[in-house]
DNA sequence: CTTGAACCTATAGTCGCTAGAGGGATTATA
DNA sequence: TATAATCCCTCTAGCGACTATAGGTTCAAG
């Protein structure tokens, strides 16, 4: 039984985070202390650490409860979480690819070496799509 | 001189977010119709497309205030613009490593090929980060 | 028994919009 | 000129995933 700083200090979540997932119903409303405060088991750091990792890895609340719920029937088809993941794998590789435009227009405007803001590349590439060597 | 609308479809900035970015500050309260209704002249467009350009390479409100504020003293040493590109590079360049990590994980995991929860690599995966190949 | 750290709830703020309600203005057509 | 369709107005609230603050209570060490 441990408190919620302790908790927070081993998982790495923060103590407001605790708070709210379980406010969002991602953990169960632990037993309390005869003073009201949270005591938490052991057993809530591996659901936490699941949660962390899927908050790393970019799944939202939502898609974390349908995994929980899933991770608790080990008998059930696992398409759902293969969905899930093959989703997010996309995002992820759309957002790469988006980012990587923007790494090199940015890297070829922030090289300009003006000293006045009248011949910036920054400035002006902002100002002028037109500009721009990649479409976005 | 054009309505709100018009100045939306031709900016591609949609028309609740260039009321929004009135109320911000980064473009001016146009002049308004005997009927209170904005009516803006093209110059506002130049500064729109700046702003959505500068907010798609990931600027803040802030920096593009900035930014404007920048361009509008072509005198000015550009060191400030400079310093904001090199500073949105790194962010780029940082999320795209992590997105990297991610993107290789979830390939990983999203290979998965069993049929019950029971032994699928997503949920083991996100309930065990030891199982994790990469640090994040 | 005292003190200071940790905890509690409730509410508001963050960012950059977006949606909705409840109205008024403009424009195209009849 | 009347009317209908579309556009526009302000104001307020909501989104997601937290984070911060205020004002109070409880816990654990000395």
């Amino acid at each position: 039984m441990f408190s919620i700083g302790e908790l927070s200090k081993r998982t790495g979540v923060k103590i407001p985070t605790i708070r709210y997932y379980e406010q969002m119903g991602l953990i169960a409303a632990p037993e309390r202390s005869e003073g009201n405060q949270r005591r938490y088991s052991k057993d809530v750091m591996q659901r936490l650490s699941f949660i962390r990792h899927s908050r790393e890895l970019g799944f939202s609340i939502e898609d974390i409860k349908g995994l929980l719920e899933l991770s608790q029937h080990p008998e059930k088809p696992c398409h759902d979480a293969h969905n899930l993941a093959a989703q997010r794998l996309e995002d992820v590789q759309a957002r790469i690819a988006k980012l990587q435009r923007l790494e090199h227009e940015l890297k070829r405007i922030s090289e300009c070496d003006a000293n006045t803001v009248a011949h910036c590349a920054v400035i002006e590439t902002l100002a002028d799509h037109s500009l721009c060597e990649t479409v976005h």
